[in-house]
DNA sequence: TACAATAAAGATAACGTTTTCAAAAATGAA
DNA sequence: TTCATTTTTGAAAACGTTATCTTTATTGTA
């Protein structure tokens, strides 16, 4: 059916061997003979089968790209989509193919990275998240397949390249903006602890709070993956508190659409009321109400680096792990206010 | 490196061909030296080379996911992972793996799906979106490729196998909706005209409004692709205008958001000066403020629908095209309120 | 003009499967 | 037993490339 190697071979009156070489635009192929097999190619309409060409090169010039378990409505978080954007966009540049693996839980992805590395399908992969004792993590370490974190691997963190914010500055810096702003009272709301980001994110809070003496107070701490169901239960706690915060550090944006709408239910406006500030820079935290003072992490950079990453890694295994750190900027918008100190 | 099937065919003292319907789980292969085989391959720690089986099977066992060009902001839009998930369920079960493909500009687009179909790495593909004279579907058309179309085809619908919600009856449905709440002025703010689903969900709306005897105004519908920058500039149209509407429907939930949120800005609350209906029930528009009442599409049940569909005529090409519609429901929440008829 | 270099092209063996065709082994009927 | 079936296995040829050798053609130099 298809036009193969030796077809156009016979066409231009060549050996397979030539045209090959005219394919890899190899030094050695007199320019008369390439032009003739180009114009052969392009006559008989040929384009090169790449599972030979993967079987042969033993590599399938395609990346594997690892979303985490999607089983609660993490995914829909707009992150995603925009990683992959920077991603793919690398992965065109660069002629790789993008092959994508979910799964409802831990065990399916799990089940399903082995299966890619397996099977040569792959030639490295770039996991979109990090938690705590990754058993994905260390297949990939254990088999010695190059691989790139989105995030900041929670273990042996000098043997993984990765790409990241610094989320503990990024953290710090935020809470900072509120502290600036007058608010002594601040709490934090972040995803699981398992999660290296929410981690990081909440020592860079501690950080801003103990140098700016302020109480890091553990009923100021809340952490949640299902906004919807234990969110709201979790917020009226903190603002039956005797002393309620005045400033809340969340670590994502769109969990912090879900807080502001779980405040105005207890009657508190952001930012007239309460302070918001938030991660990510999402589409949504500028057209959300209101529009949310945020730290820009570039995901589509992030992506972008961590693509690059990979396939450095991937065209020369003997390139060391690595460190890429892409840089925030704080998106000043307006969920936050000044405070106005009580004159007693 | 990799262990092959003469390494497994060797150990278990059979042929490489024997080994091979072991996998393939041939019936003329006696229990005995299946167990030995099999014994064997785990040993021995075996995987099958997904590349050489394509090559010589001329299938790859996967299927190709096409996201539209995302130069803009689309696809922040959490439809995308949601159908992503649904897409990866069925395929995982099915053993098919799922390359990605995205790009800043159609032509990109383009160019990723005939590299993905001419290279043999893929045996079918899904369109995640439908828009009018869409070069990729021609040519998919053209080369007699398996595909299946999330949403309706613009063209040749009955030759193109597609998973998509009765757009225009659900269009219809919530309109009428926002009808029997008493409103009488019901403007439509959607995306792209070149997008199918857009105008099907119009027409929805016009039918609705026909139906009830209600104008269909030409100044009460916007099309807005960018929603931050000319999209204020038309609501705040819409709303000088001398009889401004007091019920909005709106084509996607994230879009919503934007809506409110500029409508807060004209000193305008939803739903107390104005209804909102709109589409998609993403995770998003339940906790937006106000919650959405809007039409859940079942994007989840759509991406599993269509690997589905793609899959069976992916194994054989006979299989006519189909039609699925996925049933919507109507998410009642909190955007509408029944309208004060003023007293004269 | 002859002889080494060097450049260009061809032959052929991988790469790891599947599959067709043929051979051997087991079974059953006569 | 023996011959015809029927199972079960093996040998070998695909599948479409790449890459390693050779071989042949083209230079340049003495």
């Amino acid at each position: 059916m298809g036009v193969t190697i030796k077809d156009v071979a016979k066409a231009a009156g060549v050996a397979p061997s030539t045209v090959s070489r005219v394919i890899a635009d190899h030094p050695r192929i007199s320019l008369s003979t390439k032009k003739r097999v180009k114009k052969a190619m392009k006559e008989m309409g040929y384009h090169p089968n790449a599972n030979a060409r993967s079987l042969a090169n033993k590599s399938s010039q395609s990346i594997g790209v690892v979303m985490p378990a999607g089983a609660d409505n993490a995914l829909q978080n707009p992150f995603f989509p925009e990683v992959l954007r920077g991603i793919s966009r690398i992965a065109h540049s660069m002629d790789y193919s993008l092959l994508l693996n979910t799964g409802e839980t831990d065990k399916e992805i799990l089940e399903g990275v082995q299966r890619m590395v397996h099977s040569n399908r792959t030639d490295g992969i770039i996991l979109l998240y990090s938690q705590l004792d990754d058993p994905v993590v260390n297949f990939l370490l254990e088999y010695d397949f190059p691989f790139v974190i989105v995030g900041k691997p929670s273990d042996r963190i000098d043997e993984i390249t990765h790409v990241d914010n610094d989320n503990v500055r990024g953290g710090k810096e935020i809470t900072e903006h509120l502290i600036k702003q007058g608010h002594e009272r601040i709490a934090f709301i972040g995803g699981s602890q398992d999660l290296v980001v929410t981690v990081d994110r909440m020592k860079g809070y501690q950080l801003a709070l103990e140098e700016a003496g302020l109480p890091y107070l553990e009923e100021y701490r809340i952490h949640t993956e299902f906004l919807e169901s234990g969110g709201q239960q979790a917020v009226n706690e903190l603002f039956s508190l005797e002393e309620p915060p005045t400033g809340l550090v969340v670590t994502d944006d769109l969990m912090s659409i879900g807080v502001v709408s779980m405040l105005e239910k207890c009657g508190k406006l952001v930012p007239e009321d309460i302070s918001l500030v938030s991660f990510n820079n999402v589409y949504l935290s500028e057209i959300t109400r209101p529009p949310l003072t945020t730290v820009d992490i570039h995901i589509y950079e992030l992506g972008q680096q961590a693509a690059k990453c990979l396939i450095e890694k991937v065209k020369d295994k003997s390139e060391p792990a690595k460190r890429v750190i892409v840089p925030y900027t704080i998106q000043h918008r307006s969920s936050t206010k000044e405070r106005e100190v009580p004159s007693y």
